[in-house]
DNA sequence: TTGTATGCGTTATCAT
DNA sequence: ATGATAACGCATACAA
């Protein structure tokens, strides 16, 4: 490994005055910095990005936190999409990425303790059980952190627009004349809770009547759930015109479901997915969805974070509300 | 932050006597081993990755290299599910994660570089562009490295068994009555190439003849370039009687000409895939395809890896081969 | 059994 | 404009 001290050595100067003309320092001759930089550049120095964090105290290194228990994992496509987007903006703007988990190897540690363990300079959290303890203290830390689909109080958090997803959903579906709406929601978050409200809201305020019946439970992402709730629906006296699925592959589960029971899309039942994945536009009939902007947030997360790091001073808190759109498709019927 | 250095203080014994009794080390008493890890415990101490690196010449941390350039981003399901599968690894074994990739910020480096510059022990490398000179000059780097699906001369590899899965899918489909199988690729990389090497090789021993024309060139997790290409299978005077996709996704992409053109699955057309996604499960008719074992692959090329960064002596490069398996679905016809 | 001294590679302060 | 020196937090060879 070649370090300041061989081409210090190589050119005749000191050390400092190595780290000071590839660090671009003023108080250097122009001639000796530029000696000095092609010398390093022929020896193939690389700087020894441990050994300045040690020093500086900063690691330019943002640990992102992605819990897989919660159904949250990487390998869904809403996730992976931000993860994507979190890495290409951090690296841009020179930080590397670190997952954050508890327990690494023998060690037994919580989320705040593996960030500082590994001087993350932030973390965001992505997907996470946000009543976890653990996450609460990480977020509650010294450590800068931007929370996706959650906010802790006083910190940053970049929030889907659920409330305004779910309201674009239902007002598309009562303007193609359907009145009967069911809602077969995920599990119990806050982000659940936005949906449901604004639902039900948007329907109140249309004069839509929501039966209780009409709201079921199922999981995220698991097809198999929502065509349990699908086959409930289609059990009661007054069918729904149209049903609302917790995300888009979860809508599988009802597709088959429908099919099953002899029922054409959208000819005798209308649906409505949400995430807007590459998959729902690719089935025929497309579907009709709201498409997360899990880019343009994975984005905003990395940059926010990145400002709280390097402007402590003028940082303020902020929720960020990043809209998406409506994927009109072909999966609701216009009724008469 | 909390250092060796308090608790050295605070129990009135030297910096080297706390680090030794943290670490375990035989030549501390018992008694004030005990004691200092009390102490420890009770200030919040927490081991400093960073300067533990620069000492020990080991950072604990593995790079994995995901280029999204050559569609193999994380978001493929294929990849994300390695991707998780190396990370639960890499930290059951004590390591951390870190991305590789060009160009972090201002600073130009390449994949070697990159990996240097954070002091990664080792990398994975999980999908790249393998003719990129910079994924060569990391793979014959003095850093070990585990490549998935592409071997390196010397190098360990891991390889989906891309041969078997192949002639697994031909068999399955032969025994199924089929003589006529029309195959559309992905671009062509080495997987592609074994892939149809496999397919003519399996469709020769079984004396099947296969036209030229029923080879047809598309693009891997490309729906659209895929269900183009089975539109010219559909023009041809003698259609096949079962059509093989690059990848399940890709499959769909068929599946809407198919239907454009009323044809019915498996009635009228019989067709495979590959990779084995959930998603893949969960359509009606269940797709046949071939599952790829991507947890065990990424869980292997972290061992592997591990292994070569903590015994570099006994260390040999290995291919491992990994079996997935027939999901035999319900999209092959019997044809009598 | 414990402590002293040294260095990993870097940057920052303060002389020169 | 340049250099000597110290320090970041830790681990280890060696002395006591």
């Amino acid at each position: 490994m070649v370090t300041i001290t061989d081409i210090s050595k190589a050119c005749g100067v000191s050390r400092a005055t190595v780290s000071k003309a590839l660090n671009g320092a003023p108080d250097v001759a122009p001639r000796t910095a530029q000696r000095i930089r092609e010398k390093a550049r022929q020896l193939g120095y690389l700087p020894n990005a441990t050994a300045r964090a040690l020093k500086v105290g900063r690691s330019y290194n943002i640990g992102v936190l992605f819990s897989d228990a919660t159904g949250g994992g990487i390998s869904h496509e809403y996730f992976s999409r931000i993860l994507e987007s979190v890495k290409a903006e951090a690296e841009a703007l020179g930080y590397d990425i670190t997952f954050i988990s508890k327990d690494l190897g023998a060690m037994q540690m919580d989320y705040y303790e593996h960030a500082k363990y590994r001087s993350c300079d932030g973390v965001v959290i992505a997907s996470a059980d946000f009543t976890d303890p653990a996450i609460m203290r990480l977020a509650m830390s010294e450590i800068p952190t931007v929370t996706l689909d959650y906010t802790f109080d006083s910190r940053t958090s970049i929030l889907s627009d659920n409330v305004r997803g779910m309201e674009t959903l239902v007002r598309f579906v009562y303007e193609n004349g359907h009145r009967k709406l069911a809602f077969i929601h995920g599990e119990i978050t806050s982000v659940t809770q936005k949906r449901i409200a604004s639902f039900k809201k948007t329907c109140a305020e249309l004069g839509i009547p929501v039966p209780p019946e009409y709201i079921r439970p199922a999981v995220y992402h698991d097809p198999r759930s929502s065509g349990l709730a699908t086959r409930a629906l289609l059990e009661l006296n007054e069918r729904p015109t149209c049903i609302f699925y917790p995300d888009d592959l979860s809508f599988l589960g009802g597709m088959s479901e429908l099919e099953r029971h002899g029922i054409s899309i959208p000819k005798d039942m209308s649906v409505v997915g949400y995430d807007g994945i590459p998959l729902s536009q690719v089935l025929r009939p497309r579907l009709s969805t709201y498409r997360q902007a899990a880019e343009r947030m994975g984005q905003e997360a990395a940059r926010r974070l990145v400002e709280q790091i390097e402007h402590p001073d003028t940082w303020l808190p902020q929720q960020i509300t990043v809209e998406g759109e409506l994927l009109r498709g072909d999966t609701v019927r216009r009724l008469d």
